[in-house]
RNA sequence: UGGGGUAUAGCCAAGUGGUAAGGCACCGGUUUUUGGUAUCGGCAUUCCCAGGUUCGAAUCCUGGUACCCCAG
């Protein structure tokens, strides 16, 4: 273990996203050790007069002084909400009213972490900016590269697909290469707060809540039918917006005198007739395909893989539908619209649009892009 | 108002004299920087109602009530 060194102005100034919670915390320490000219930055994206929420920003921003404190670094706060809410919240509800399922955190980190943040953090005179994130800035060709993080169990990749490698060029990811683990024993050892604080999920900057309920706040409820594709009437649903596909809670249908004692899982949203499509059973094939095309590919190089490669199949690629998925050997095909069609080896579980095809190579992440919909699906619509 | 059948948790449903299976749904915890999935736990002092028989009844008997089917 390194010492604290505090003075360090040669390799630069770097800001830290500081979010109040451990990863950030740890990545902060570990620069410092490093000999970096360290600041926090704490970012509150989301104004909400909801009383509850209020409390835990309120908090986490405690936590984040009491961090920078202890380091002795200086924390700056920023308020990027009004970025927040046109760049990625109004485009996350024009996604469900369109009947799929967005992934707003991968919008968030492209449009604000490592755009809006780093202009920010660059404006106030900083080298690089740092982020808790599990993942690792490795190098091929002489080009940055994003890596999974060192941790495969907290890869957190997935999330930053879509940052262009001039962003992943200018950012430090001191925690990818670490175990989490060791992080919070770090954090321990060094008396930090936030070393035992559990870990956040939900919404990046919304946080945790009743999602449906959430949901209903922006998009009124528009009830409706719940049918078997076999066009049997077996319940009523709030919202087709409100279901995703593969959801088995919520759907509230209870033993059928008819059907087996399986669950009932969603596996189509039928928008013209406003009808959700229900099947029986976790394995039901309406639920597997192992085809996909997506929108417009992000690509971290900028540029997809060469053609010639990809049409040998030289490059071993897999690929994720939606986060904390094990990569699936797949192949792809370019198309002219900047999309991709994907077919995997083996057929994927509940694919759903508006989630992200996330593409690698080994541990690189090579991007990604929006999922359109499925050879299965598209012929349903048809 | 002749005959037959069924009444067990929100729903489906086992149990036919020995002290209420199971599944689905729902609720809560865990996992998780999206949604979802998964996983663990909770969920009928009581079996349509009222009497009776019995040491003991959801189970047997009697009388009601409700619903279903077939005959009208």
């Amino acid at each position: 273990m390194s010492e604290v060194t505090g003075s360090g102005n040669r390799l630069g100034k770097v800001i830290v996203g500081m979010s109040g919670g451990v990863d950030s915390s740890v990545s902060a320490l570990l620069l410092l050790e490093q000999g970096y000219q360290v600041e926090g930055l704490f970012m509150k994206n989301w104004d909400e007069d909801d009383g509850t929420e209020y409390c835990t920003a309120k908090a986490d921003l405690t936590d984040a002084q009491a961090v920078c404190d202890k380091l002795g670094i200086k924390l700056h706060t920023a308020n990027f909400a009004a970025e927040y809410w046109d760049n990625v919240f109004e485009h996350f509800l024009e996604e469900y009213r369109a009947g799929r399922t967005p992934n707003p955190d991968i919008l968030c980190n492209r449009e604000i972490k490592f755009k809006v943040f780093l202009e920010y953090a660059e404006m106030l005179g900083a080298d690089m900016i740092a982020t808790g994130h599990y993942v690792r800035r490795g190098e091929r060709d002489g080009r940055p590269r994003l890596l999974k993080g060192l941790d495969t169990n907290k890869d957190q990749s997935y999330f930053l697909h879509a940052v262009p490698e001039a962003a992943i060029a200018r950012t430090l990811f001191p925690v990818g290469e670490l175990e989490k683990p060791r992080v919070r024993e770090l954090a321990e050892q060094h008396g930090l707060a936030t070393a035992t604080k559990k870990d956040s999920t939900g919404i990046c900057f919304i946080g945790e809540r009743r999602f449906r309920d959430f949901l209903q706040q922006y998009l009124p409820a528009q009830p409706g039918r719940i049918q078997t594709p076999e066009g049997d009437d077996i319940g009523e649903h709030l919202g087709l917006m409100y279901y995703t596909l593969g959801q088995r809670q919520g759907l509230g249908i209870g033993g059928l005198a008819n059907y087996p004692d399986a669950p009932w899982y969603v596996a189509g949203k039928d928008l013209e007739r406003n009808v959700l499509v229900v099947v029986q059973g976790k394995h039901h094939p309406l639920l597997y395909t192992n085809t996909l095309t997506t929108e417009a590919m992000d690509w971290i190089a900028g540029t997809p893989p060469d053609k010639n490669m990809l049409a040998t199949g030289v490059l071993s690629l897999s690929a994720k539908t939606r986060y904390r998925q094990a990569d699936e050997p797949c192949r792809l095909r370019l198309r002219d619209d900047g999309g991709v069609d994907v077919v995997f080896d083996a057929p994927q579980w509940a694919v759903t649009p508006g989630q992200s095809l996330v593409l690698y190579e080994d541990d690189i992440c090579l991007g990604g892009g929006v999922i359109r919909g499925t050879a299965q699906q598209e012929a349903q619509a048809a």
